[in-house]
DNA sequence: GCCTCCTTGTTGTTATAACAACATACTTGT
DNA sequence: ACAAGTATGTTGTTATAACAACAAGGAGGC
């Protein structure tokens, strides 16, 4: 197990790889291999461990009775997923983790997290820390994609996301991480729909677009 | 302090009353009295400790740069409130807490949450466990509202959210806990347009409604 | 260079949600 | 029982988002 990788992770951070290597037992750490398109886990099922990527990467997606796929998160190297589920034994999943790319995934299992375990203690508790920061930031990017989405209009939607963006960086200019079919889906609206509002926000005045560049101007509020 | 009170909540659950009275030392407790309007935190300051009420209740609430205010949440007594800005220090508030009626609250900081305390350790544990239960819980609560209102039509918002409730109460019929213009904030629609598709749904032969009563009729899917 | 694929912008049409305004229940307090 | 206030359903109008279809760029491969 690369523990030199686990020490720059999110959940391990912190703890020396020499360390991590004695929690893994604790954690009854396994790892398991798949390739596109396979399910690590599905909507209905329970879950007893959560899920590190290795390498690779996992879409987190939810589909509805109609058969409409939505993808709720993207998760990439050195993340985890499904720590809420494995934070609440029995509790059914609504999404499913479906792999991108062939993919390592470490599964660890919740259960010894919360009891004194006997190797390592001093980092113990540094790895509740870090669960419950990882929890705490998930959740902080859940209440902003709500709040960003809450505006009944694809304009509101775009200046609530884009004026978060601009006081995160500190800057009326910034660039954003998505493409327009991404940002049309983080923000619930149709792609050609927010085209063409973007178009007329800049014929309005309020912002400069050029692909993922974006320049709010004056007079927003701001 | 009632700490009889308090070995009834998320929080403490599980801990004697007798070490939670030793713990609330350790956690830095003080209580604080509010009046009807009244802001206990604001968008945009920073938090040290999470709150918890302990009577009253406390409206979670995000205001857009034009003044459009949206309810996320309503924290009432034994809730805790602000846990993720506290477990992420320095972190703004994207929210700002506001009292509904005279409220008492309990202000509890994480910092000696995480290192090992003098006192009742045993119970310090079942603390941080219980903590990681409620964030999970909070987060799949945010991760189900995204996904009810996913959908681009009132009724697919609704179908969402109705064959939920139908699965969790394990029946076709059940009561919901909003009334129309809770249940189209939560959905994030207009109140007047959901009534409306209730209706054509009800037409449809899809589901059968009376106030807060529900339920769904066959051939749905479900 | 050329071809293909993918992304983005544009337009017109259609469906539908928002909005406003009102009527009809229900509640609650006196 | 009555009045006042709140909640809900209904309707018509208007604004707007979804949708479909296409055109115009990039980007990458050969």
């Amino acid at each position: 197990m690369d523990t030199l990788f686990l020490s720059k992770t999110d959940l391990f951070r912190g703890i020396p790889p020499e360390d991590i290597q004695s929690m893994l037992g604790c954690l009854k750490a396994a790892t398991k291999t798949y390739q596109r398109g396979d399910f690590i886990c599905r909507e209905g099922e329970t879950v007893t461990a959560m899920g590190m990527v290795l390498s690779g990467s996992v879409s987190i997606e939810n589909d509805d009775i109609w058969g409409n796929r939505s993808i709720l998160d993207r998760v990439g190297a050195g993340q985890v997923f499904a720590e809420n589920y494995a934070c609440l034994p029995g509790e059914r999943l609504m999404i499913s983790a479906v792999v991108n790319e062939p993919t390592e995934v470490l599964f660890l299992s919740t259960d010894c997290m919360f009891t004194v375990c006997s190797h390592a203690c001093v980092f113990h508790n540094k790895l509740i820390r870090n669960m419950l920061t990882i929890a705490a930031r998930k959740s902080l990017n859940l209440s902003r994609r709500i709040m960003h989405t809450s505006s009944k209009s694809i304009r509101g939607r775009l200046l609530s996301y884009l004026s978060f963006q601009a006081t995160q960086h500190g800057c009326r200019a910034f660039d954003i991480p998505f493409n327009r079919q991404q940002l049309a889906d983080y923000l619930s609206v149709d792609r050609s729909a927010m085209s063409n509002e973007l178009s007329k926000m800049q014929r309005d005045g309020i912002v400069k677009v050029e692909r993922n560049h974006f320049v709010l101007l004056e007079s927003d509020g701001l």
